[in-house]
DNA sequence: GACGGTGAGACGGAATTCGTCTTATCGTCT
DNA sequence: AGACGATAAGACGAATTCCGTCTCACCGTC
């Protein structure tokens, strides 16, 4: 996705992620970062030209693509259109639900972790989520239609993990299924290739 | 032991404690207390006067105190000094085993927590063992050897926390009791009364 | 020996934190 | 009602920390 990474670069991710579960994001300074990644903060500056704003851009970045990666692992054998969309909304909120870190994240920093689930960071989700998503779809829908489907799920997906309903629990298939066939195939039905 | 706490001072202990566990104790301001506590910085600086030092050292008095009010609970039926010895060592190590407090503190901020636990505090931690066990094992032996053999247990079963030994385990009463007929009980032999 | 990448740390300025102080606002007691 | 103590809010200057940039020395590699 970006130009590979150095394992210095790696490095100092690493360590703004170790130092964000640690002290919580507010309270991470750019010399904690590079003390714990046992680098300069020359360096560190060097490798972000924009200091702790564009690392933890970066930071966000590589955990979205991680975290598609493993979803597409999840999903990449679905027989069909339904299959898929079940497979990928249950594992997108198990994901979402066994996320050490975005567990502590939205316990210590509420509100800028909310901030990027929803108003800042979501249409960054939804851009990395089309990048890797819609592949899967498209060999059932017209890419127009893909790129809808992607973005209404991943906002189901984060709505339900952020205030889980009572009507319906997306980290369960035999309830997933029922909601997708209700509320989001028959939208597509008819654009089906 | 200390002059009644009012309920401001205990919230304000509370919040302390808690935002240790939020973000490690070196990145805790006295505003982040007060904050968290409801209370205003002027009014934690009248409760506590000398700032933060104080109020930590009047938390670690709280959280001692509380430990072995919880501890002495626990070995205050023991039939004999053998018994009363085992338990307190295994209720002891069980406590600290269990201390979920201190456990966080030991990972985020090891150097301070450590020091705590040997060169700065264990001096305070012998002086509210003494004051908490030598009562109880008075009857067995004359004061000043309770305060030694206080002393002497309190020392092995913070190093036996901190360094576990594959010889012994203190947290096993079956483990413990031979391990303090051995080594603790015959120094003492002679002076039971 | 030139060169790119790095660590160490100095530097000034910005921001945060500290500790104290003042003022206004409560609730309580008389 | 009026006095009183406890408190919140926040202003203030001093101290400290943090930031971002810069320089310089060092170390491998070419």
């Amino acid at each position: 996705m970006s130009s590979l990474p150095s394992a210095v670069e790696l490095r100092v991710l690493d360590a703004a992620k170790a130092c964000c579960e640690k002290w919580g994001i507010a309270k991470v300074t750019i010399d904690d970062i590079a003390n714990e990644a046992g680098v300069s903060r020359a360096t560190l500056y060097r490798l972000f030209p924009g200091g702790k704003d564009v690392l933890y851009e970066a930071l966000r970045v590589r955990e979205l693509e991680d975290f598609f990666t493993r979803l597409t692992g999840h999903v990449a054998d679905a027989i069909d259109l339904e299959d898929l969309l079940v497979r990928t909304v249950v594992a997108a909120t198990h994901e979402l639900r066994d996320d050490q870190h975005l567990a502590l994240m939205l316990a210590s920093e509420p509100g800028d972790t909310l901030g990027q689930l929803t108003v800042e960071g979501l249409p960054r989700i939804m851009r990395v989520a089309t990048i890797f998503l819609v592949p899967l779809v498209d060999p059932y829908l017209p890419r127009r239609e893909s790129a809808r489907l992607v973005e209404l799920l991943s906002r189901l997906v984060i709505s339900y993990f952020l205030a889980p309903s009572d009507h319906v629990d997306l980290g369960d298939a035999d309830s997933a299924r029922p909601f997708i066939n209700t509320f989001i195939l028959p939208a597509f039905q008819a654009s089906l290739t």
